[in-house]
DNA sequence: CGGTATCCTTCTCGATACTG
DNA sequence: CAGTATCGAGAAGGATACCG
């Protein structure tokens, strides 16, 4: 059973794959989407909108790659001129919950990051 | 109490502060950075081999990113030659389970994220 | 060992213009 | 309305060399 003996550190490391989804969904716009999209289903340039100062081109891309990702669906309403709704999906919804964590673990423990910053600043 | 009414959606969007700090504490490298140190402090070269495959000017970035977000602390041993540890603060560990959270989010969700994926590239 | 400094490439992103 | 196409500036990131 000879294994690979482990260089400095005892397990696996995050796989990339695992990663890479991450990067993939909570990067900066992609987390504001999927936390307008949590409340409700919206149009593209409802979202515009909705997300300050994000530029077409960005909230395209995100909105493709989340897509996906399965996180959400693109309805097209083929009326005139035509509409597209955005919406969650149950596998987007997943997130949700975690989504939320993040955003309340940055509301706790914001003083505290400032203050750390503040030191670091001051001593350089 | 006029408000001003609310454009489209309910409520505020993330504050721009708040996804300021997950964008520097969710990066790439600043997960893998603090999954390896909650295990346990590190020295730098030992974080460099622990993480396949950071530069030096990378990980030197992101440790100082962590650190001045309080975060990781940088423990200098006065010795021959010189050598630095790097260790999760008690800020750094109320991270810890959300990152455990996210990971396993990762895992559970992976086959059902790929099926998306494959399913997206085919009707392209 | 644990960095900094420099160069250079790559990629992101915004701005702008145009389309079905 | 909901995009696509193109261009250019700037930031991110790797390679290399050097320092205390």
């Amino acid at each position: 059973m000879q294994e690979t003996a482990p260089p400095t550190s005892g397990g696996p490391q995050i796989a990339a794959p695992h990663r890479e989804l991450l990067d993939q969904v909570l990067d900066k716009w992609s987390l504001q989407v999927l936390d307008q999209l949590c409340g409700r289903p919206s149009r593209f340039n409802e979202l515009r909108r909705a997300i300050p100062v994000v530029t077409q081109k960005s909230l395209t891309a995100t909105l493709r790659r989340l897509e996906r990702n399965g996180m959400v669906e693109r309805v097209v309403v083929s009326s005139r001129p035509i509409a597209v709704e955005y919406r969650i999906t149950p596998l987007g919804t997943t997130l949700q919950d975690l989504i939320d964590a993040l955003l309340r673990w940055t509301t706790v423990n914001m003083a505290d990051v400032e203050r750390a910053r503040a030191r670091f600043d001051d001593e350089a």
